[in-house]
DNA sequence: CTTGCTGTAACCATTGACATTACAGCTCAA
DNA sequence: TTGAGCTGTAATGTCAATGGTTACAGCAAG
């Protein structure tokens, strides 16, 4: 099982955006250039960043922009935008009733399987754009 | 995206697996029924993991069986035994070397993106067998 | 040697990811 | 006002994994 590609391109889009915006023109076409993927890809994801009020995407002439600060969008924010929502694990609904683990084997784990989930979601919100676009720049600067 | 069921089945077939294991033999048509699936659902599995040395199973006449105590059964030692051992998230391996953002991405993101899947895979080592089954008798001897 | 169970292979249908082509619509500048 | 450039989206094709099923060879014990 993995994700789909959607999570780290999204996030290797909003880091062009970030650095480029104030400079240039950042259409999909530029974007796609730097992921190397095609740029329908970039565009099909730039439409679910915009669609969650994490980009601003110019009608007509084109070019993305963050629609709102660095500091405020965080891995989680595009992991939410970009992927189905849905339960990380995959449950057989309809266990035996009577069988004592089959009745009760939903009350064990939903919880558990909930909370392995929310580990992993609560560590994506750690890492904001802001943190990354620093460590960029410094790692640029810095050769 | 979403895991397999094959790690929920799995810990259902181990919940079966000892709770009936000392009072009668615990074949895969058995914890089929308990799950509803088909047995050979149960016997891709349970060959699973039984190569990971979680479980025996007795050729022949049938059955299963602990290999180790419940106590030493995590979520995680099930999860890592039926799951296809791969990175959690995908990363476009090859982004644009003349770019700043493409030449810097992996540097950026791959410890961040392991650090997201260790936090997933922690809060899985949390639960033991041992557990849950305390937990389900507890259930079944309060109702 | 029959019975019951396991381990595997084969098959099919469905789904999602990924990549690409095509095209309609919008905006601005010439 | 018309053309150029860009966006949004639909359609198509390929590929892999999942989930469900049937079939059958091999093993162990009564």
């Amino acid at each position: 099982m993995q994700f789909s590609s959607r999570t780290t391109i999204a996030t290797h889009m909003l880091l062009c955006i970030a650095m480029f915006q104030d400079t240039q023109k950042v259409t999909s076409t530029f974007m796609a250039g730097s992921i190397h993927v095609d740029p329908v890809v970039v565009r099909n994801i730039s439409g679910l960043l915009s669609a969650a009020g994490i980009i601003e995407v110019k009608a007509g002439v084109g070019g993305a922009s963050l629609a709102r600060p660095a500091e405020t969008i965080t891995l989680l924010d595009v992991f939410k935008a970009v992927e189905k929502e849905e339960a990380l694990f995959h449950f057989h609904e309809h266990p035996e009733p009577l069988c004592p683990v089959g009745r009760n084997i939903h009350r064990l784990m939903d919880d558990r399987l909930g909370g392995i989930q929310a580990a992993m979601e609560q560590q994506m919100a750690q890492t904001t754009l802001a943190q990354l676009l620093d460590e960029l720049r410094n790692v640029e600067n810095a050769s």
